[in-house]
DNA sequence: CCCAAAACATGACAAAAGTCATTTTTTAAT
DNA sequence: ATTAAAAAATGACTTTTGTCATGTTTTGGG
């Protein structure tokens, strides 16, 4: 556990629902919030448990993932630095619906359903921001069955590629050059993600070598040719 | 367009987020709102239009579907009486990401969105309800994404079957014994909800029919194994 | 009631993807 | 640095699913 994260200080929280909070209030989260380390693969909870509050996302990356019927794992979305962690189930007032997995060492910070609500209840704005987000979520996820239902998966490969690129490389990643951030996913976990077996996601990575696509370097993944993915993805624009 | 629905006296809307609003408030829905008669396979609204306001259902039933890359349909989810349509698109303020289409004739009221979120801010509860509801349509889409991912397609089509006549027979819907309202979705639409071919529904409608779990009249589908259903479709409980 | 259009059905075949077995490489812990 | 365990890679094979072609039945409008 961490005692030293001050929210007032925090860089994070202004990318989130959070960002706009008198001071009063960022004290009491200072104060209630719990904040701990999680070493990578560790597990912040798991599917069928009943929330008690939401953790945000300090530092690291999570994957979220749900078991189907034959216990294979299916990851259902990522979250980034300044992301909310079980915020669906919490506001929906069920059990978690999925599990939530760190892909690296993260800082999560745990704050208690009592202290958020009231925050809510005083800041129509968070639950707003919150209602966006959720929606955001739900476009995703249609757009990701669509996917799953109806492309080959070397389209989605391509697909998933990209968005992991996108999510990890882009926007607040690392620079071109310093392409030190290459995606980093087990083949398992692509092959989860893509919805496939690994074995498959193995010769396709191959292929896509083979094409110039990408670069592999041990496990690691390098983009070459984006284009390239972008149309073997067969995502238009 | 219809004159005479009151929402004073509409039955559906005590099912809805609506139910416990004030008699004034109820008066100007009244006012603004703006019934109209779809015919079967009319569609309310398309993908890629900007909202306006949300609809209400007042009868019928409605397909939300989204089209891939490639223009082929994927059912995402489907209406029933009292539920609300273009919610997700107008609460995350963006464009429809799916079409809606009747499958049978339909009543819809519309709602501006000025009079909808007049309605919010002065009654939470509705936000609160309507949270509530996105958040149950994103739970499902994960389900539904890991089943797409994970399950070949003979188990999605039991899975499917099972999953319409418990939304069109169960619940408020008719009795065992009339069994008038015999899933009548096509063969096509089935594959589009399912995500496979029209030609495999079709060759595995007549496998479930073989092995007795369900009888064919033309187009109408009539369960009479729910149980074996439920065993092919690998869902334990 | 009739007929054209749409929906349903079936077969033959091809392509896509999964499974299993085995080998090689990488990783992480001692 | 060494080595056992995990991850990645590859081949052979089977199963699943899609596609195309064609025939049959059903449906709804005139």
């Amino acid at each position: 556990m961490l005692q030293d994260l001050d929210c007032r200080k925090c860089i994070v929280r202004s990318s989130t629902c959070f960002s706009d909070l008198m001071p009063d209030d960022i004290g009491e989260l200072v104060e209630k919030k719990i904040s701990t380390v999680y070493k990578k693969g560790q597990t912040i909870f798991y599917e069928g448990m009943m929330p008690t509050g939401i953790y945000c996302l300090h530092s690291g990356k999570i994957k979220i993932s749900k078991r189907g019927n034959d216990g294979k794992e299916q990851i259902v979305r990522f979250v980034l630095e300044g992301g909310l962690l079980g915020i669906r189930s919490l506001m929906g007032g069920r059990k978690y619906s999925a599990s939530a997995t760190t892909l690296e060492e993260s800082v999560v910070c745990y704050i208690d359903q009592k202290t958020f609500f009231k925050l809510t209840t005083k800041y129509p704005h968070i639950s707003q921001c919150v209602m966006t987000l959720i929606c955001a979520l739900l476009e995703e996820a249609e757009a990701k069955m669509t996917s799953l239902a109806q492309k080959p998966v070397r389209e989605r490969l391509a697909e998933g590629l990209l968005i992991l690129d996108e999510l990890f490389n882009g926007e607040g990643g690392c620079k071109a050059d310093e392409q030190e951030h290459a995606l980093s996913l087990s083949r398992e976990d692509l092959a989860n993600l893509v919805g496939t077996a690994t074995e498959t996601v193995i010769r396709l990575l191959s292929d896509f070598k083979d094409e110039k696509f990408i670069e592999i370097e041990g496990r690691k993944i390098i983009l070459l040719d984006k284009e390239g993915l972008k149309k073997t993805s067969n995502n238009l624009p």
